[in-house]
Formats: structure tokens, sequence, C-alpha cells
DNA sequence: ACCTGAACACCGTTCAAGT
DNA sequence: ACCTGAACACCGTTCAAGT
């Protein structure tokens, strides 16, 4: 029973830690301090493996961006052939990320990240994912054609600007309580979303609407 | 030249402090002792005029509420009986005010102010001024039919998560060096906007797609 | 009513020192 | 290579005291 400092691992053990208080007491609770002493090790040893407090989080918000395109590929393979209903479960996907961890997800997309390489990979990962989703919906007609990278950048900004205006509740209270969530995203997406093509492919079958 | 404490307006002085600060040193750089210094006054005074620290920053929001929903009148009077150039140079406004005072503009929406009445009050009018837009966008059918708050929240988002992925340097950066903001605003708002509807003011002259 | 100065707890960061 | 403990500067907040 010596003394080992920790289990060897102790680099994701404060990321993990980090998340913890995110969930547990909210942004202003994560503190390189706190995810220390959680790990069960002092202050300063967290600086061994990060360079500052900036690394720390933005380690966090890369395991956010994971999430974000997990959630998109998830709404793709389960509803493959699909492409409408890709589209809507993927964005309804990062609300709900959004709803159920604010904190991680504001962190996620915070500013004070930008500089990170780690982090603005997977970010460019993430919306490349937004990019293929969108692209098979413009093969579909689903999405109207052109540069689909324009379009992902208008997608991505709807439903990015939804959940942080949900989290923050910084819209009007009785709209929400008249009007879930789900419902408010589906108003926002109609509008870039186009009826069924001619060239479906189950002809004779009517694409439902998604609701 | 007796100690006169300060102006008599020390609580105004401090939110202009706290605006210069987030100003010239970013959102890190905002803190309650430092603007008190700014405003030539010891680091608890402050506290006679804001309960916490969180209070001066709802007083800071407010500002940059208001200055979100003169960017909308603005629009309206420079472009009166033209709902959909109305529309696009509001969304332009705000988009501009967080390009050129991008620390001012993540205050006005971060977290953590959430529960400051006067911020409160101040965010629904802003929405209302919107919504109002909406309506006249509505009536001059430059916007679907429906109900207007709901499209209010759709283009709220759009354009927010846009200044906020701009801003937080979020989006690829090889697509913000190809394409101008005003080019993704305008992209992102496409899909929103009908194009010229019968009953048009201007019988016989076909409506300038704004560019 | 408005402000000061000292005090407290907490934070990020650094660094010499230990294994 | 990895971690500790002391130290420093800075922060938000409180409070008795001054005018």
């Amino acid at each position: 029973m010596r003394k080992q400092y920790h289990h060897g691992d102790l680099k994701n053990a404060l990321i993990r830690a980090g998340a913890e208080l995110l969930a547990s007491e909210g942004t202003a609770g994560l503190t390189l301090r706190k995810a220390a002493r959680r790990a069960g090790v002092s202050h300063a040893a967290p600086y061994a493996h990060f360079a500052d407090k900036q690394a720390l989080v933005a380690a966090i918000s890369t395991c956010g961006l994971w999430a974000v395109r997990d959630r998109i590929e998830e709404a793709r393979q389960r509803h493959a052939g699909d492409p409408r209903r890709q589209l809507v479960e993927a964005a309804w996907g990062i609300v709900q990320f959004g709803l159920e961890q604010p904190d991680h997800y504001r962190v996620t997309f915070s500013h004070a990240v930008e500089q990170d390489p780690g982090y603005l990979d997977t970010a460019h990962g993430s919306f490349q994912a937004l990019v293929g989703l969108v692209r098979s919906c413009q093969d579909a007609g689903v999405l109207a054609p052109g540069p689909p990278e324009q379009a992902a950048v208008a997608l991505w900004s709807l439903v990015h600007g939804l959940v942080l205006l949900l989290i923050n509740r910084q819209l009007p209270g009785r709209l929400l309580e008249r009007i879930p969530p789900r419902r408010l995203l589906l108003r926002a997406l109609g509008p870039h979303l186009r009826s069924a093509p001619a060239r479906a492919r189950r002809p004779g079958r009517n694409h439902p609407v998604v609701s």
C-alpha cells in the first residue's frame, strides 16, 4: 500500500472529474483545484498533464464535440435510407444533448477554446459529419441544391442558437410553456426542408411528415 | 478639493467601466475590482449599487440587449415599406454587433444572467421587436403565415447561432476565408424568405434580391 | 446614503523539492 | 516522469468603521 501517486491515467481522470463537476455544480464549479481534489491528487498535479486550465477545458469540450458527432452518426444509422428523418433526428439529438447536459454543452461551444488544435480538429470533424448528412439530403431532394458547406452552416447555426436560447432561458417563458422544444426545432427546420421529391426511393409511398 | 467619493453616478460609471474592460481585455478581464479601480473607487464600493458581480454583468448584458433592439428598429426605419429588407438588415445589424463587439455580445447572451428581472424584461422586449418585424413580413408575404412567435424563434436562433459560431471561430477556417459573413447570413436566411408576393406594393417591379 | 480598509476563502500558476 | 507543499498574485464577498 505504498503511495502510488495515482492510477496511471490522471489525465483522463481529470477530464472525467471536470465533466462531473460541470454536471453537479455548473460552469462556475469547474475548477482545476476541485478537479484535482476529486481525482485524489494535489492541486499542482494537473500541470503535469495540462498546460493550464484552458487545456483541461479544451479536453472536456472535445468530449462534447464527440458527443455531438455521435448524435449525428447515430441518427444516420437508425434512419438509414430516410435522409429527411436523419437530418431531423440528428438535430434533435443535439438539442437533447444540450437539454440533458446544459453546462457541458455550454463549455463545449464556449469561447477561449479557440486555439486548442485538438479541439479545432474535432470541431472540423463534427462539422464534416453534418456536411455529409446535408449532401445526402440534397441528393434525396430533401434540401435544396447548392454548396453543402453553406447549408450546413445555416443548419448548424439554427440548431446551436436554439439550444443556447433554450438552456439559457432567453426565450419568453410563456412560449416555452406552450410549445415543447421538439416542436420549436421542427418549426425552425421546416423552411429548409423540401417536400418529397418525385424520385423518392420508395415510389407509391408518401413520405410521412416527421412529428 | 475635498474627497467627494465620486461624481454621484457610480452605478452607471461601473457599467461603462465594465463595458470598456470587456472591449479592451475580453470576458476574462471583466472583474469587479478592475471596474471599481477604473471608476476610481475602492473595490468594495460597487456593493453599494450591485448585489454581486452577476448584477453588474446583468446590467452590462441589458445594455447589449438594447443594442440588439436598436439594430432591429433602425433597420425598420431605414427600410420602411420593404419588410424583406427590414428583416435582412436587422439580422445583419445583429451580426455586425457581434463581430464588432464580440465579448459584449457574448456576455449579453451568456448564462448566469437568467434570473435578473431587468434583463429578462429587456430580453422579452427585444424578442417582441423581432416578432413585430416578423408579423409585417408575414403580412407582405415575405415570411410564411403561422404563429409569428415561432417564426421569430427560428430566425432568432439562426442569427444568434451564426454570430456565436463566427466570433468563436467554430466554423472551418477555409470556409470563412472564402465566404464573407454577410453571404453566410443571406444563405441561412434564404430558405425562410418567400419570393415576391402577387400583391406586392409596387406591382410591375420585381423585388431585387438583397445582396 | 455612500464609501474605505482590513480580512477571509478561493482561485490559477509557479517552483524547488521529493520519489 | 510524476507528484507534493509552499508561495504569490488576484479574485468575490463581508463587515466594522468612517463621513
